[in-house]
DNA sequence: TGACAAAAGTTAGACATCTAACTATAATAG
DNA sequence: CTATTATAGTTAGATGTCTAACTTTTGTCA
């Protein structure tokens, strides 16, 4: 065991990152990188979405969404409005441009599955979701149990 | 099968990386992040090493690799030189202030390998390393094959 | 040997992200 | 009802990383 597991999922994710980017400027959406994809992503399941929403979907920050949207609604794909529940709110939405693009982003997802999961049978690749999620909600469990510890 | 193990890994790397800032700052090292644990790294083993080196042992670019050593240097843990075989080199060591660091370096790494591992068995363990190392050979041959299309 | 290509490193400028601080609105407690 | 606290979102400033362009030195080959 070389115990290099979180270096190689680092290299794995600068890898699919930088390949996504390449992607999204392929199908000629310059200046959308793989975050705006997350932040369409959600609005593609949901139609509409509060900022907050949107942050918490991506895994971002309130201003670094603030900044994907800003983005967003330049290019065109995207619409803001005030909530009329909550004066505090802003309400996501998609364009009919952006609406448009479901196509492309589903097409672009499933090739970057296809990417990653290839070299590995179907068992594998269920092995492998088992083993992250295992890190992952252990990570996360330790982590809210150090910043609880401050009380 | 979710096919979620791109954001699975993205997400494990972010909270590892964060969890390593806090670590590295509780150690007294401000300022100091991950990229130049990697850098220190290459130095604890090999004494010394050219920026080529150092930039190809941390997975970042020549420009980074300049501004981590820059850093690097003003907090007094490496020196710079020329080279003496090749004048265009740039040579760089530890001092002995960085020398001291080694086993800080070395605590944090295992402490670090210990919480991402524990939620798994022995051979869990070896299997998630085995599977990523798969995921990551098939990558970089894909990567490899497509800039070599352009010829 | 002399010109041109390759390699090592730095500088300059761009960009995605973060934290901290701020505004505005809503919820809560006395 | 009013005062305080919490929540939604934005703005400002810092940071880590990248690509492109540049300088200097080395290697190559006609």
């Amino acid at each position: 065991m070389k115990h290099d597991a979180v270096m190689l999922m680092g290299r794995i994710h600068d890898l699919t990152q930088k390949w996504l980017r390449g992607e999204l400027a392929a199908a000629g959406l310059s200046g959308i990188v793989p975050s705006h994809g997350d932040v369409l992503a959600l609005l593609f399941m949901k139609g509409e979405a509060t900022m907050h929403e949107l942050a918490a979907f991506a895994h971002r920050t309130k201003p670094t969404t603030t900044v994907l949207v800003d983005k967003l609604e330049e290019t065109g794909l995207v619409r803001r409005a005030q909530s009329e529940d909550d004066a505090r709110s802003v309400v996501v939405a998609l364009t009919a441009e952006g609406e448009a693009l479901r196509g492309s982003f589903a097409a672009i997802s499933k090739k970057l599955a296809s990417r990653v999961y290839s070299p590995l049978s179907k068992d594998e690749g269920e092995m492998l979701e088992k083993l992250l999620n295992k890190v992952l909600s252990n990570l996360e469990a330790a982590k809210n149990a150090e910043s609880a510890k401050s009380d």
